[in-house]
DNA sequence: AACAGTCTCAACCGCCTCGAG
DNA sequence: TCTCGAGGCGGTTGAGACTGT
């Protein structure tokens, strides 16, 4: 049995919403108050689908959503939640690749990873430090502003690592800290096509365009991703923590290579135990990459998970910790690992690289995530649909 | 002035989660 | 325990505004 689609229905309207619709929506949660929103549009006299009407209503329409520009502290939260989420699931793919030939409890590891970090990452945890904000504000922001910034930084706005070996940009050094990516407080919003360059625009110095320079910043990010395609795979056959968890139980999940295992938090025990230490395991788990939560921060700042976050908190404090915390912690990575994963250079032609090509192979996650990519159905069995 | 290219962001899409029955 | 549907989510689209030639 398939499901109905959600916006079945006859002379259903789409697109923006006009003025007229807006009253009749406030007009009716007002009145009646949220929820039940399928039956709203026809109860409201609007001919849109309940979901739309969700939308528009927690997107725009609610009186405590705070539209307009983002302050640059805002921008700065965004970018450090984002970094340190990102830097985390960097993380775990770069403790979890092996150094030598990848081996089938290699690749399932890297895929339980992965899977684990996509229940991680989400953009309503970054909005729900930003009062007010909604999450597809956040999004928004990030993917028409902030993303391009970073670029311009020659920041990877995927890993926020220095995109490598580019030398077309004029500047290739990192900033210091990623406190210095927010913009100054002068410029809290680019002017359409004004102040901030467009990556169309971005010249080699001989004034030549950069690569894909004819593109749309659109098409430029959709061409990118090897990683992108990676992770659909993967979230296309993983349904639940506990399928990941289970086959990590079974002995694919290579204590060894597990980001955890080096350290003195009790993970690893953890992992021998018996059913009960899944839950404890997913906790933990899911705690770690959650710097909001079982991070120091909160012993030193006293930031707890779900109270303290309130319209006047000042984040400054906390960001600059956060900022010299990732720091450290990337130093600490490199040290216990001994090698770094170049996540960003996409200009390395990576379709060819052979299982012999081992070192170069650790060294460009495209690489792996093509490799993986064109041995992923050795991981899965497509009939069963279930790691094998 | 006209046109093409680019940018922004509100809205949509399709999938997922979770709770009620 | 299972099914179903409401609500939630991130990714993507496309209309309209803007800029450059």
């Amino acid at each position: 049995m398939s499901r109905k689609p959600c916006c079945v229905g006859e002379g259903l309207k789409k697109g923006a919403w006009t003025t007229e619709e807006d009253k009749k929506l406030i007009s009716y949660i007002h009145e009646h108050g949220e929820g039940g929103w399928r039956d709203i549009p026809q109860k409201a006299g609007l001919k849109r689908c309940g979901k739309s009407c969700r939308l528009r209503w927690t997107n725009y329409l609610k009186p405590d959503v705070k539209r307009g520009e983002f302050s640059s502290e805002e921008e700065q939260i965004i970018i450090m939640l984002h970094a340190s989420r990102g830097n985390k699931y960097v993380y775990m793919l770069k403790c979890s690749l092996p150094r030598k030939a990848p081996q089938r409890n290699h690749i399932n590891t890297v895929f339980d990873m992965i899977s684990i970090s996509l229940l991680v990452f989400r953009w309503s945890d970054i909005a729900r430090h930003l009062p007010r904000r909604t999450d597809n504000e956040v999004k928004n922001y990030w993917n028409t502003h902030l993303k391009k910034r970073l670029i311009e930084q020659c920041i990877d706005p995927v890993t926020h690592k220095p995109l490598a070996s580019n030398s077309n940009h004029t500047v290739n050094t990192p900033p210091e800290n990623l406190h210095s990516l927010a913009a100054p407080s002068s410029d809290k919003q680019y002017s359409r096509s004004s102040s901030m360059p467009s990556l169309s625009r971005l010249t080699n110095k001989d004034g030549t365009p950069v690569q894909g320079g004819a593109l749309s910043h659109k098409k430029r990010f959709k061409k990118s991703s090897s990683t992108s395609r990676l992770l659909n795979k993967v979230a296309a056959k993983v349904t639940s923590v506990k399928e990941i968890l289970s086959a990590s139980m079974e002995g694919s999940l290579s204590a060894t290579t597990l980001p955890y295992a080096s350290h003195s938090n009790g993970f690893s025990e953890q992992i021998g135990n018996e059913e009960d230490s899944s839950n404890a395991f997913l906790t933990n788990t899911l705690a770690e990459f959650d710097p909001f939560s079982q991070s120091p921060l909160y012993s030193e700042h006293e930031i707890n998970a779900t109270s303290d976050l309130g319209m006047d908190y000042d984040f400054s404090h906390f960001l600059e910790k956060l900022g010299r915390d990732d720091h450290n912690e990337e130093n600490d990575m490199n040290v216990e690992y001994g090698h770094d994963l170049l996540m960003s250079d996409v200009s390395q032609e990576v379709s060819s690289t052979s299982v012999d090509d081992q070192d170069n192979m650790i060294e460009n996650f495209e690489g792996w995530s093509n490799y993986l990519l064109d041995h992923a159905d050795f991981v899965y069995d497509t009939e069963s649909d279930s790691l094998i």
